[in-house]
DNA sequence: CGTACCATTGACGACGGTCAAAAAACGTGG
DNA sequence: CCACGTTTTTTGACCGTCGTCAATGGTACG
């Protein structure tokens, strides 16, 4: 695991690449953040940060990928949220950060002090108002996942198969980096009603399960219909 | 039910108070809006707005209370939030509104042009960052909402009363204005189960029912342990 | 080639949904 | 204030979906 000390002394070189006085007007965040940050190496399974902690890094994926999640006290754990190369994550609106977030797979991760943000946002208004938009798309994933989570059993796995889609570079081709069980958390039933659901879903010929984490969706036509 | 023309004439009337040019500086957003806006009545189940219109406007429940909501393809609803008096909804970071907003029951609202509060926010920075903290708290939000839904029936009504009462004055005395069947779609249950989970509530003597839309908390202990 | 780990499949039961009826609460007009 | 009709809530009976527990099958990696 990566200790918050690696992570400063990975940021001091980086940040003397961007002078902080500098104007940088009308830039985009994801082009700000590349040239601020640092990339940090998370292997399969490590913890980027807990839930509670400082909030002073934002962070985007590399390669690799990303789940946040929250335990409850009797052990269920929930899945906020998957995040995949281009993302970005760890933005927090208060102090400290509401999730965990671990790496799935072996991952390269971009880390950016929170405050270096900041400050250029309050320089860049144009930044100011992208931060503003990025809460707003993560406000609608939240309250699409609500959406998700008062459907049926396939409803769920249709919903997440064409997210998946829809995030994914090439079109009807999945390469899913979760297990089932991250799956099961995310969608909030188990991971034997997953595996269940889409074996399912391939024999009706909707998706052909390639291997286990290699999915082909079909009949997008289908999976629209069972999607509420 | 009223219409955006009226909502505009009472406006008029009310933003004549407060000169757009005098500086207002900490002065918190709470005050502000209710020195900008104007107070509109809403009779029971009036529309305030409609799911993908134009979110021109900020609203503070005065007296009554509200409920935000989408509708799915196959009619199911799914309840938002639920907003009481002094709650503050509406504020979105996009164009348009991504939920319908009704009135539970009769009510008074205070209603603030958007650009207005987004104005002030542009001169007096402590508004801004007061905008930005309401986000968070929105966020913040619906993240509970999400682990409410991946809960058990009985948890989640017992999540229920206990945010209910949270918000509500006085003590362990709850007064819910809304009906059965906005709880079952704010919880993501049937109607008949909240009724039956009550009623198993009150047998084992942690609620009391004092009427159907009044309730009374007599064991937070117990109640506490249930709620996972 | 063996050993974990992960995914799939099966059997069974419980939780909660559905449909229907009864009871209670509410509002309105006499 | 009461009688009546309407709406809301409660309760009952039944059934389907999904969770649980357990065994089997598959895959990756040493």
């Amino acid at each position: 695991m990566l200790t918050q000390t690696a992570i400063r002394s990975g940021l001091s070189r980086a940040t003397n690449n961007l002078s902080s006085r500098a104007p940088m007007l009308n830039r985009s965040i994801v082009t700000s953040i590349d040239l601020m940050g640092a990339t940090m190496p998370y292997e399969r399974d490590a913890e980027i940060y807990g839930e509670g902690e400082p909030a002073d890094y934002v962070y985007k994926v590399v390669t690799g990928s990303v789940r946040t999640y929250k335990v409850l006290t009797d052990g269920r754990r929930q899945i906020g949220s998957f995040y995949l190369p281009g993302d970005i994550f760890g933005l927090e609106t208060g102090e400290n950060h509401s999730f965990s977030a671990e790496a799935i797979s072996d991952a390269k991760i971009l880390v950016v002090e929170r405050k270096a943000l900041l400050a250029l946002a309050a320089r860049d208004s144009e930044v100011g108002r992208q931060l503003w938009s990025m809460m707003g798309q993560e406000l609608k994933r939240v309250q699409d996942h609500i959406l998700v989570l008062i459907k049926t059993a396939k409803e769920r796995v249709v919903s997440f198969l064409l997210e998946m889609a829809e995030r994914h570079p090439n079109g009807n081709d999945i390469v899913l980096p979760m297990s089932r069980q991250d799956i099961a958390d995310y969608l909030g039933i188990t991971m034997e009603t997953v595996s269940r659901t889409l074996t399912e879903l391939e024999n009706c010929a909707s998706i052909k399960l390639t291997s286990a984490r290699h999915i082909v969706l079909c009949n997008r036509r289908a999976l629209g219909l069972l999607n509420s």
